[in-house]
DNA sequence: ACTCGGGGTTACCGCAAGTAACATGCACGT
DNA sequence: ACGTGCATGTTACTTGCGGTAACCCCGAGT
């Protein structure tokens, strides 16, 4: 049947696909984001121009390598966001969620915020995009969020994707600091992020003897 | 004499150090984070080994760049900081310089924000370093900064760091977000920052029908 | 029997990082 | 005046990576 001979070619085709893209995480998982395509092609017991016909080049390996983790990952982080539980609640379980994600495995999480290099692109200068997706991705999916259950007035739309990508690049940078310098345990620092999120900043009072920050 | 002599190589030396350090960021401004070590040769008149003499490898140079960079936008932002206003102002101004500063030259900051790519570090995996300096000074200014004028009870300077690194992971986010869609005047930006830091999101009320965020 | 297409390989190109070995010129002690 | 350093510079090379061209093999369809 014509049909099934498609889909056996396309099953075969990508379980192929995956079959690359596990080896290709074993390596980068081992030898870091900068794997050679030799390493990861030896990995998977074959050689490179394969690696290339399947995924066109390196950029396009290693998008669809972190497009799978990603993926995971922002399903683990809705699932917290949509838990039945008050705001601070859903909140802090957010947070908890991706930073044990990326305490359990950092190499991961390296990979996925350091993304393909584009060696080198032209003079365009593409700024805006460098960032790794993953950041940009939660950051919508945290505005959506916001925006669809959150009463914000007029502007509400544009307050909340500000919103969305600024607490995820909270997250981000206190995560990784956290990460290297492991200054506390991860409880401490999920309830000091969402103590900054409700605005304790802003309730602090001075030090004694001069105008607070 | 011997120190005259001495501190004209010195000079000389360092001369010549800045020289190929201005040529150097003549070449990655124009061409993106990706120049190479024969363009940069280039620009600055001479050949590559004079490079690796000077700063040792690539990364040597890059850091150079970046440091001085790096020092250039910190005092921006600690006249921003220390400024005699009311708190809100001083961080929506602190806010407004760093966004300035990227709009202004973007590819700077992108530079700065992608440094050298350290090829392949051995398998310790320096997570939590591998996040670019800029970031980790700014938190670490931010930190003390806060730690110091505010009065925040037992556990402050704990929670100050998280606070520093958080706050300028909020701030980077948002600012290279928006630099890519500029869905917004930067003022506009910078007051839905200093909202969020005040805690709106936990003020803001649910919309209709649904437990909200 | 034949060709045709998918999966595979070897051998190569171009290019960039980094290095070794060689040249040049200028100040010094004798 | 003369060699001796020493900083400064060069050419020419090695190594390793991303990427590609050309060829190979084998099983299925006619």
């Amino acid at each position: 049947m014509d049909t099934t001979q498609r889909t056996d070619q396309q099953t075969s085709a990508e379980r192929r696909r995956r079959e690359l893209l596990e080896a290709a995480d074993r390596v980068v998982l081992r030898d870091g984001p900068g794997a050679s395509m030799n390493a990861i092609a030896a990995e998977a017991g074959i050689t490179k121009p394969i690696l290339y016909r399947h995924f066109g080049d390196k950029g396009g390996l290693y998008a669809a390598l972190a497009k799978r983790h990603t993926d995971a990952l922002l399903d683990s982080l809705r699932a917290a966001l949509d838990a039945p539980a008050d705001r601070r609640e859903r909140v802090e379980a957010t947070l908890d969620t991706y930073l044990s994600a990326i305490e359990a495995r950092p190499q991961v999480y390296r990979f996925l915020m350091h993304p393909a290099e584009e060696t080198q692109s032209d003079q365009g200068f593409d700024v805006g995009k460098h960032s790794a997706p993953l950041l940009r991705r939660m950051g919508e999916e945290l505005a959506q969020v916001i925006g669809e259950r959150l009463d914000l007035g007029p502007g509400g739309q544009q307050l909340a994707r500000v919103w969305g990508h600024g607490i995820v690049g909270m997250m981000h940078a206190a995560g990784d600091w956290w990460l290297g310098e492991r200054p506390c345990s991860r409880a401490e620092l999920v309830r000091s992020l969402a103590d900054l999120l409700w605005g304790r900043l802003a309730a602090a009072g001075d030090k004694v003897g001069g105008p607070g920050f």
